[in-house]
DNA sequence: AGGCTCCGTAGACAGTGTCTACCAACTTGA
DNA sequence: TCAAGTTGGTAGACACTGTCTACGGAGCCT
């Protein structure tokens, strides 16, 4: 499967570059076809639809998040507060790199066409989180999974709000760095400074 | 003014409650000529492209929003934390129940072409959270722009990640209420139950 | 050889945003 | 009063999009 030459995988792999290199904008079917080498006409022997295409790429944005993570938290301490803050900063770095493939993940058309498979893409890291937190706040009243999710949605945030351009109008900077500490600080306790 | 009957005006008014109605996929810029009786060419006299049509309705969505939320905190107690807490409901319920229009404010690509005015209309809200964050938690280390940034990117996560439908498929509901009271603690410190 | 399936091509179609030529109505100036 | 100019909208063309359909040429199997 290594080097899989057939036109299926091909597509999804210009998509993929296409995406990290032009943005999210420029991934149109007809374009992805140009600079895979056919026409028009043939993804459709692979792809139903456009948005099924989009979604495959998206899916290995999740794949390729996901691998980030895992790899994040190989090199990472045993204890489970470190290892969601690196979490927390590999998910946020990662949507401020890779803007276009980021905002392809969470676009919301995707998923009206693809039910199950995209969001499922994201379960995996939200069960590291959740598994942390359970780890790193044990005994709270409130259901990990909500502690999880309340994390989750402030890095979201912040990666949405930056790419916006929010926070250089706010703070003056781009920097997500300030924003991830006191967000790390609100919702596991007092940090000691950033690595 | 009132009653303004002009075309521009009217396009406008049409956008808003077609992106309200059949949601933002739906805002092309013939459908608003359409929809308004009038030919494709016309908004050209108006707006010297599609984008700036879109960003002139997606500035009424943050006007809506602004004045909703100094609505709220009209009728709202004087505590800060308190008033915080409704800010932040708002800010979320208006972003769940007016989801095309949200995810047009948000949209990337209305800046590019409106460097200045759309992002400075969400700058009176971010000001708004500012001051009553650095009432609500004078004397921590951390600005206070940067408490605000935390809290609202949090708030913007909760948002996004619920019209996505990730809250569905981590916490088996799309209720945001025990998120956004988690959300809360972890930013403004133990709340009482919510209202 | 004859069929057959796989895989890609090529063209048509409706829809989009932008651009340009046109034109009718109204305002303005001498 | 009448001519000129401006304002505000129409209509068609253009390039581009995603989808659909008819076609064709390999390769394979009996």
């Amino acid at each position: 499967m290594v080097g899989d030459t057939g036109l299926r995988a091909r597509l999804v792999q210009v998509g993929v570059d296409l995406v990290r290199s032009d943005g999210a904008a420029t991934l149109t079917l007809r374009e992805i076809a140009r600079r895979a080498g056919v026409s028009h006409g043939a993804p459709r022997r692979y792809f139903p639809t456009h948005l099924a295409l989009l979604s495959e790429i998206a899916r290995t944005g999740f794949a390729d998040l996901t691998a980030q993570i895992t790899q994040t938290l190989a090199d990472c301490p045993d204890d489970p507060r470190a290892r969601l803050a690196a979490l927390a900063r590999r998910y946020v770095d990662f949507g401020c790199r890779d803007r276009g493939m980021f905002e392809l993940m969470f676009r919301h058309d995707l998923l009206e066409s693809n039910h199950l498979g995209l969001r499922d893409s994201s379960l995996p890291l939200f069960e590291m989180a959740v598994d942390l937190i359970s780890r790193a706040r044990p005994g709270t009243g409130t259901p990990p999974t909500v502690l999880a999710g309340a994390l989750w949605t402030n890095l979201h945030g912040i990666v949405e709000l930056r790419n916006w351009g929010s926070l250089r109008l706010a703070t003056g900077t781009d920097d997500v760095e300030p924003l991830l500490h006191a967000a790390l600080e609100a919702h596991l306790g007092p940090m000691r400074p950033s690595p």
